[in-house]
DNA sequence: AGCACGCCGACT
DNA sequence: GTCGGCGTGCTC
């Protein structure tokens, strides 16, 4: 027996105050990385663990031992050990959290528990006992539910007496999971034939050995399902002509796709992009740059190109896209070139297909991951570079806990393995961009569209009253002469409008209320169905038929008010007539792929007019639209939020960039009631550094990112004055903090105050604001009070802190 | 989170 | 007199 020794750990699943260090003993050969399974709290309950530290240990009698320890092909690398303590200390997550992050959930089946035999009694036991002990010693070691199978759920007290006495006692085994199995069927070299054509042999026989001769090894599946029986086959293994062998099934999309494609032709000044940014992937040392390129000058084929030059000299690349970028499109075109070498991760996929991927990058047999914001933490080694397609979007900012930012674990990552982190962007984030002007960042521009294609036509139409009567609907006079000249020539036309439903209010013309949600503080929004219509809550997904009388006052002059996307296809029927139209929102997307049916169907040119929210926006090409009209530019312009210029701006630069893809000239038009705005008026001459140059200047004159951090700790509970209580007292911990131990930290506070939408799914919801530098001696300070509280709000109170949230 | 210990109201 | 309410504290 070796050495004992002692074993810290964190274990997974537990809350966070209960998060730290925890030290048991063990004689197996377990190593930092490693996961185990070990008894914890006063129940003993089995749980898994991640080894943090090993140590000789003199004394083990006051420490609980190590059940089992899982395989090494789970075990966590250093890099990703360093990782998951960064993600502890940057999010206020436990480590489990960081954890999940790295390792699938199917990865592990639980355990099973088992009662072993340890020594016999000095005193005579009762009867009861002493029956389950002789069993137990007898067994030993038995499973805990065939004992409970034998003796009755009653015998749990037996067991426990016993175990605190010191006789008998509990121990584990981790079931890892070995993955989905096939079985392959395969002829024996030295099968007797001759079999086969004796007297009364059916001749389905013949034809199945035929077919598992013929074959290399075929899945019993296959035959089957050309209409065999499975006991034929298993009549032929027993009579030893063909061997069934249990093999790894892993699932891989596109494998079968041929890796024959061929790189895109780079321009010139593509090239000269690619020739900058792969001296700066091959040199060993780890770089951040920015692709800053308008739409449609091609940032993909250098980051394709780019992957392909790592994977060329021995490394692997990650990159990154957001979800709605993750189409079949971009897709097959990583695939054409680098066909089973390639792995595709995405929220979509289901726990099989999660680990069959994680299987197979773990293994070495992928060279360059494609996915979205999870994908940065696949177990790719070597990695050379990583790719931020679309940097500025709010999908990398992972808005349940652990609250994440792709950007940042890949930065850590991209320092330890020395490679290129590129973020690419034609509407970089304010702190990318100065970033990058300040020399953090190596700032690499594409300036031209490829091709012949060139930027669109932009009309500002001004919606203002004086200009567009409320009465003529919302398709402004402008965009209706362009739709229909769009129309008459036969080219298609885009528009977009970031609102789903019909109406998006209910009021009612005599006491002036609005219908609201009866779990949220917001307004239902009037969706039309098949079966007559529903009020919508956007935040909670409650449904109520419309009511004939207002809930508040009974009258019955209820007016609807506001548009949605399913009112514009209405619209568009009465001022078209005869246009056919399609929809894409996230009501009209619910089934799988229906997102890919729409797409596909709109370019074959099914419709002359698709309207749609963000999702329209976004990566699509669409070759025959050559008109984009953006119906409410003004939405997004207005929100509390010290990021709704740049949001705005890149939303409508996007939508700008959906027209004239192609030869075929662009138009686009931006419908507004603030027409002489800075933000809309520099976005529709796309001129992204102007803008920059507004922003970067107001937010250094309010001290905004990047001139400070700011993070927001937000107070949920069913209990209203619960959460007040809980986030006054922070606040006023917090200002303790930063006037006694942590004097030596500079920050400003806001609040506590009622959040813009205080309600949600009956929880009401308070938050405190703090401008501040995020450094270490800031955090711990934070994860203190976090820790402290969470222990005291026991569940009543949910406290989420979250440093530079994307939306605030 | 879960479980144990511990101190006050309605039952055999 | 006890059974059980959930307030408080701990988990190697």
């Amino acid at each position: 027996m070796s050495a004992i020794k002692s074993v810290a750990v964190h274990i997974l699943d537990v809350p966070y105050h209960i998060d730290s260090e925890y030290t048991y003993f063990s004689d197996m050969d377990i190593h930092v990385g490693d996961f185990v399974l070990v008894p914890f709290g006063k129940a003993n309950k089995t749980k898994v663990a991640l080894v943090v530290g090993v140590g000789d240990c003199a004394d083990y009698s006051a420490l609980k031992p190590v059940y089992d320890k899982a395989g090494d092909n789970l075990s966590l690398s250093p890099e990703l050990m360093g990782l998951c303590e960064f993600m502890r200390s940057q999010t206020f997550c436990s480590v489990g959290d960081a954890v999940k992050r790295f390792v699938p959930p199917s990865a592990f089946l639980g355990s099973e528990e088992t009662v072993i035999y340890i020594k016999d009694p000095e005193l005579p036991l009762n009867e009861k006992a002493a029956e389950v002990f002789l069993y137990v010693k007898a067994h030993a070691p038995i499973k805990q539910k065939k004992l409970t199978d034998a003796f009755g759920d009653d015998c749990r007290a037996v067991l426990s007496g016993l175990i605190s006495e010191g006789l008998i006692g509990k121990d584990a085994r981790l079931r890892e999971n070995d993955g989905a199995h096939t079985e392959i069927a395969f002829a024996k070299d030295d099968a007797d034939t001759s079999q086969l054509s004796r007297a009364r042999t059916p001749a389905t026989y013949r034809e199945i050995f035929e077919i598992v001769a013929e074959s290399d090894g075929i899945p019993v599946k296959d035959i089957v399902d050309a209409g065999y029986k499975r006991t034929h086959i298993k009549a032929l293994e027993k009579r030893g002509l063909i061997e069934i062998k249990s093999r790894e099934l892993i699932r891989n999309h596109y494998e079968n796709i041929a890796a024959d494609g061929a790189l895109p032709t780079l321009s010139g000044e593509q090239q000269a992009a690619f020739d900058r940014l792969s001296a700066l992937m091959l040199d060993e040392k780890p770089h951040g740059a920015l692709l800053y390129g308008v739409t449609g000058s091609g940032k993909t084929s250098v980051i394709l190109s780019l992957c392909k030059k790592a994977v060329e000299n021995k490394k692997s690349a990650v990159v990154l896209v957001p979800e709605i970028g993750l189409t079949w499109q971009s897709v097959m075109t990583f695939a054409k070139i680098f066909g089973s070498r390639l792995a595709i991760i995405h929220s979509a996929l289901s726990d099989g297909e999660r680990f069959d991927a994680y299987k197979r990058i773990k293994r070495g047999d992928v060279d360059v991951v494609l996915g979205t914001r999870s994908a940065i933490f696949c177990p790719l080694e070597n990695i050379g570079l990583i790719v931020i397609d679309e940097e500025q979007e709010h999908t990398y900012k992972s808005d349940t806990t652990p609250k994440y930012y792709a950007r940042d674990i890949a930065r850590y990552r991209a320092a330890h393995s020395g490679a290129l982190m590129l973020l690419a962007s034609a509407t970089p984030s304010v702190e990318s961009f100065f970033k990058a002007k300040n020399g953090i960042y190596e700032l690499v521009e594409l300036k031209n569209r490829y091709g012949t294609a060139k930027l669109p036509e932009v009309i500002v139409s001004d919606m203002r009253e004086a200009e567009h009567p409320a009465d003529a609907g919302y398709i402004g006079a402008r965009l209706e002469h362009e739709l229909k000249e769009n129309a008459a020539r036969g080219e298609q036309s885009m528009l977009f409008l970031n609102r789903r439903g019909y109406n998006s209010y209910v009021i009612c013309r005599m006491c002036g209320s609005v219908v609201v949600c009866p779990r949220c503080s917001v307004s239902l929004t009037y969706h039309k169905t098949k079966t007559g219509g529903a009020l919508v809550c956007h935040y909670c997904g409650h449904r109520e038929k419309p009511p004939r009388i207002c809930p508040s006052c009974s009258s019955e002059h209820l007016s609807y008010g506001g548009f949605g996307t399913q009112l514009i296809e209405d619209e568009i029927a009465q001022k078209l007539p005869g246009a056919r139209t399609m929809r894409m929102d996230a009501d009209s997307t619910k089934g799988k792929f229906s997102q890919d049916d729409i797409v596909d169907a709109f370019s074959r040119g099914e419709a002359d007019v698709l309207v749609g929210t963000q999702m329209i926006a976004k990566g699509h090409n669409f070759d025959n639209v050559t008109l984009v009209g953006v119906l409410d530019a003004d939405t997004s312009l207005f929100m509390d939020d010290f990021r709704a210029n740049e949001r705005t701006f890149s939303l409508i630069t996007q939508v700008i960039g959906r027209a004239g893809r192609s030869k075929l000239p662009g138009r686009a038009v931006i419908q507004t009631m603030n027409p002489y705005n800075e933000t809309i008026r520099l976005a529709s001459r796309q001129d992204y550094d102007a803008f920059y140059g507004d922003e970067i200047a107001l937010r250094k004159s309010l001290v905004f990112p990047p001139f400070c951090d700011i993070t927001t700790v937000t107070f949920s509970s069913e209990e209203e004055a619960q959460a007040r209580n809980i986030s006054d007292r922070f606040a006023r911990s917090l200002d303790t903090s930063r006037k006694s131990e942590y004097a030596d930290v500079p920050l400003q506070i806001f609040g506590p105050f009622d959040m813009p939408v205080y309600k949600i799914k009956n929880k009401f919801r308070r938050r405190i604001v703090i401008k501040h530098k995020n450094t270490a001696r800031y955090r711990k300070m934070i994860e203190k009070l976090l820790k402290d509280f969470s222990n005291r709000a026991r569940g009543a109170v949910a406290i989420s802190v979250d440093i530079n949230p994307t939306i605030t």
